[in-house]
DNA sequence: TTTCATGCAAATTATTTGCAGTACT
DNA sequence: AGTACTGCAAATAATTTGCATGAAA
C-alpha cells in the first residue's frame, strides 16, 4: 500500500501534477483492483475514504491517471466506460452476457505490434485487443 | 451497387427487419465507404439522397446494422464513435494526431483468437484490435 | 391490413466546464 | 506564497425514447 502510493505520487509529480489525497486514493483503488471498474464504481469506493469527493474530481483524476500511464481506458459500446490498470499488452475477453472482462496475458502480442508498426512506419504508444463473446461460466449456465 | 443492396436487404430480412429506403441508403454508404465514419458523417451523406432523414433514424439503423453483422462499432476515448464495415478480424492502426484509422489485414489474428478462445472456453463472436500511436504521415510532418 | 419504421421533439445519460474557496509544494 | 486542485452547480454532447403519421410486407 505504501509502495503503491509511492508509485502513484512519483508518476503524478513527474508530469507536474500535484499528489492530492483524492488522487492517491483513486490511484490506489485502481492499483488494488484487479477488475475493470466504471467511473461510478471508482466514485463509490473513494467516497468511503473521502465522503465529500465529487464525481467531477473522479473524472478529472481519471484523465490524469491516463496521462501519466497508470491506467487505460476501455470505451465500450453498451454501457459506461471501463478502466484497466493492466498496462501491459494483453487481450480482454469481454463477455456480452454478464459483462465480465478477463485479462489474458499473451506474449506474442508485443511482437505482433512491433512487426506491424515497423512495416507501417507507425509509432505505437498503446494498444487494445478485445475478444467479444460468451464466457466460460455463462456458457455453462445458459443453453 | 445492386449487388450491395441485395446483401443489405437479405441481411435485414433474415433477422426480421424491414428493408426501407433509408436503411438501404445507410447500409450502402457503409459498404461503399472504405473509411471509418462517424454518425454525423453518415447522416450528412444520407441526407443527400433523403433530405428528410432524421438523426434518430440513423442511430436506430446503425444499431440494426450492427445486429445483422454488417458493421462494427469502434467506441473511442476521445471523440465520436466510429463504425467499420470490415467485419474480418483485422488491426486498426489509430493515429492520435490526425484521427486516421487504417485497417491492417493480419492473417495470424484469426488463429490467435481461436487458440485463446479454446483455452478459456470462451465462445468468440467478435473482436477488436487497436494499436494507438502516430501514423506515417504525421511522423513525417511533425517532430 | 397489419405491423413496423420514420421523423420530430423531448428526455436521458455521460462527461466537461467555470469558478470561488482550499490545499499542496 | 503561489499555483494548482477541489467540489459544487450548471453546461455540453451524445445518444435514446415516445408518439403520431406513413410506408413495407
Amino acid at each position: 500500500m505504501q509502495v503503491d502510493d509511492a508509485i502513484i505520487v512519483k508518476a503524478l509529480r513527474e508530469k507536474g501534477y500535484k499528489a492530492t489525497p483524492q488522487r492517491i486514493a483513486i490511484g490506489r483503488f485502481f492499483m488494488r483492483t484487479r477488475g475493470h471498474p466504471t467511473v461510478q464504481r471508482v466514485y463509490g469506493d473513494v467516497k468511503k475514504q473521502h465522503p465529500t469527493v465529487s464525481l467531477a474530481t473522479v473524472y478529472k483524476t481519471i484523465q490524469i491517471l491516463k496521462e501519466v500511464d497508470l491506467i487505460q481506458e476501455l470505451s465500450l459500446p453498451q454501457g459506461q466506460t471501463r478502466y484497466d490498470s493492466d498496462m501491459e499488452p494483453h487481450i480482454n475477453l469481454i463477455c456480452l452476457k454478464c459483462g465480465e472482462i478477463k485479462d489474458i496475458e499473451e506474449t506474442g502480442i508485443r511482437g505482433l505490434i512491433a512487426r506491424v508498426s515497423e512495416a507501417e512506419n507507425f509509432s505505437a504508444t498503446g494498444q487494445r485487443f478485445d475478444i467479444y463473446g460468451v464466457c466460460r461460466s455463462c456458457n455453462a449456465k445458459g443453453r
